[in-house]
DNA sequence: GGCGTCTAGGTAACCGGTTACACGGGGCGG
DNA sequence: CCGCCCCGTGTAACCGGTTACCTAGACGCC
């Protein structure tokens, strides 16, 4: 009963050679005679020898992992991200060093610290904290990219067009003939839900002017879209579409209304943002953004990055493309 | 501008003392006069000095990293349980090395094999490997914890009780009055989906006697589903219940029965297996196995083994439950 | 035969930390 | 005054790999 993995100079010992040529074996350099190969090859399959990675990235100075710093984010666009990540990084040989933001930004800053010397490159993404504040927490000379967060421009970043996804939102539905939009922002501070919430006040100056936007306070969660759908109703005000921050909270609104038997999109138009798969599921219009690619750029980005093929791009856009399925249909009667 | 960190002899060069009491001060020893400790913080502080976690993990053998090897899961699945593990790892303050596990078993074992030397223990997900497989992957000496695998019972394992979940619907199904019950299964091949279908089988000839089962062949996506109720409803088959393998297989039923006009609950009963949060939603009637929480119970039996709290419970078995909603009302005719 | 070249393989330094052990000096009891 | 102990600190070995550099022998050529 072996204790814990053989090292390289058990097999060498074995194989009766020095660790130089074990290592050359395993690494598929070309100076070893065929003999010895084959004694190396028969000494670590007998000692059950697997090379340590840690080891190995420490001498080599190459992790071959990617850290993933990501707020506690739900369900489906967690793993829609992750995925798109996971991905990219697989096809390159690559892992995927995650860890979870939750609660204070210490934490946070004690999770990327921590991340010095196990990762080659890093993926940020902190819609809440200021660009100087992620600049100070993340170790010296360790290539970054950051996703929807705030950006100074000194770093490479993904970021979603916010500005065109909702204008086309707004347009489709000034088109579709609604006239009283309500949009339920998201989360206070949080970049996306900001530019959203600054998009919608344009978008309505434009093909609506004269009409004062009408903006609800919310999140990101489905809770926002059920409270402000039944804030609505409650207080009788006259509304003929909700433009969500995201598909979570459109969803949350459309629940309610339907619940409370509201035609939609007879009288009620709804539209999300992001397109989770969840969306089309429920046959909801929203702005398409391709979860997954966001993070798979991102990934491919970081990789220019580390492999020293620097990008002049500094900003990647995603640029959003609507979806438009049920919940926005021909209008009705607009909502008393 | 520094070209990339800075090393614990800088620190030490620069604070004029050596490297042990630099070490000393960054793991909050004791025997540091409190001058030193200052110069050494000082020192760190002005060359942006981040311990190097590589080199570290190295020479104190523990890495404080666990491997997570999944396979390719859908969406809410995936999130649930990572975040679930997250959360337990978050707390002890490990990170999670993510390795999804797609395609084909050699990739799948090369992930792991290049764990070694990474992480202080893995959690593995292969409801589809046999477990000397995975058993002869796995790194000499390493804790592992398995999840819906099959076990050969000389691992660690978390496990759903199936059964238990399947009886639960099977008896609330047949005390509603269907009698006509269809098992829409998962993959072939996957632990999970094999015991739910066994179970299906023994559940009926217990509470219907002398009923032949009637199961289709599916997968764990909503397209068996729909598939599946589509061909129900082509071949003019009598059936009055729908027991899916999971949710997204009984969301893509539920989705074609409505869309046929079909009155669930009314004519057809719709029920799930997972509860995963769409499903709440969505008023599907599941057996909640709080997935979340069979990733946190592994890391917690992982961390017992990492901590040599060797634990006499081999396999930790997650007692579902079952979730009554709207799907699995009253039963009217049965569909013709 | 002498010498340059090429090949296979060994030696030891190095990656960046931790820590066992050694050491010097101050305080104290006998 | 001496021996002992404790405290703060330094030295160097070690974790498990990689690799620059060196060596020994085989071979070919003049």
């Amino acid at each position: 009963m072996r204790k814990a993995g053989a090292t390289i100079r058990d097999v060498a010992a074995r194989a009766e050679l020095s660790v130089a040529s074990v290592s050359r074996v395993f690494n598929g350099h070309a100076n070893v005679h065929p003999d010895a190969r084959e004694r190396v090859l028969a000494a670590a399959e007998a000692l059950g020898y697997v090379p340590h990675a840690g080891a190995r990235s420490l001498s080599m100075a190459r992790t071959h992992a990617v850290g993933v710093v990501i707020p506690d984010l739900h369900g489906e666009f967690f793993s829609e991200i992750v995925r798109g990540m996971d991905r990219e990084a697989g096809r390159r040989g690559y892992h995927l060093l995650l860890s979870n933001m939750h609660a204070d930004a210490e934490q946070a800053a004690q999770a990327m610290r921590s991340m010095r010397g196990r990762v080659d490159g890093m993926i940020v993404m902190a819609p809440g904290l200021d660009p100087a504040a992620v600049e100070a927490v993340l170790p010296v000379g360790i290539p970054a990219v950051l996703i929807a967060s705030p950006n100074a421009g000194t770093r490479a970043a993904v970021a979603i067009d916010n500005r065109a996804g909702v204008e086309a939102v707004v347009a489709h539905l000034v088109a579709t003939g609604r006239r009283a939009l309500v949009h339920v922002a998201g989360p206070e501070g949080n970049i996306d839900a900001t530019e959203r919430r600054e998009a919608f006040v344009e978008a309505l100056a434009q093909h609506l002017p004269g009409r004062p936007p009408r903006i609800i306070p919310g999140s990101f969660f489905q809770e926002a879209g059920e409270g402000a759908a039944r804030d609505l109703l409650a207080s009788g005000e006259r509304f003929d579409a909700i433009v969500a921050a995201n598909d979570m909270v459109a969803l949350g609104a459309l629940h309610v209304l339907r619940e409370a038997g509201v035609d939609v999109p007879g009288r009620v138009a709804v539209a999300g943002f992001d397109d989770v798969p969840l969306a089309r599921f429920l046959s909801l219009t929203t702005v398409q953004v391709g979860i997954d690619e966001i993070g798979g750029r991102a990934m491919t980005r970081l990789f220019d990055d580390i492999e020293g093929k620097a990008s002049d791009m500094m900003i990647d856009m995603i640029t959003p493309r609507l979806i438009v399925r049920a919940t926005t249909g021909a209008a009705g009667e607009p909502h008393a």
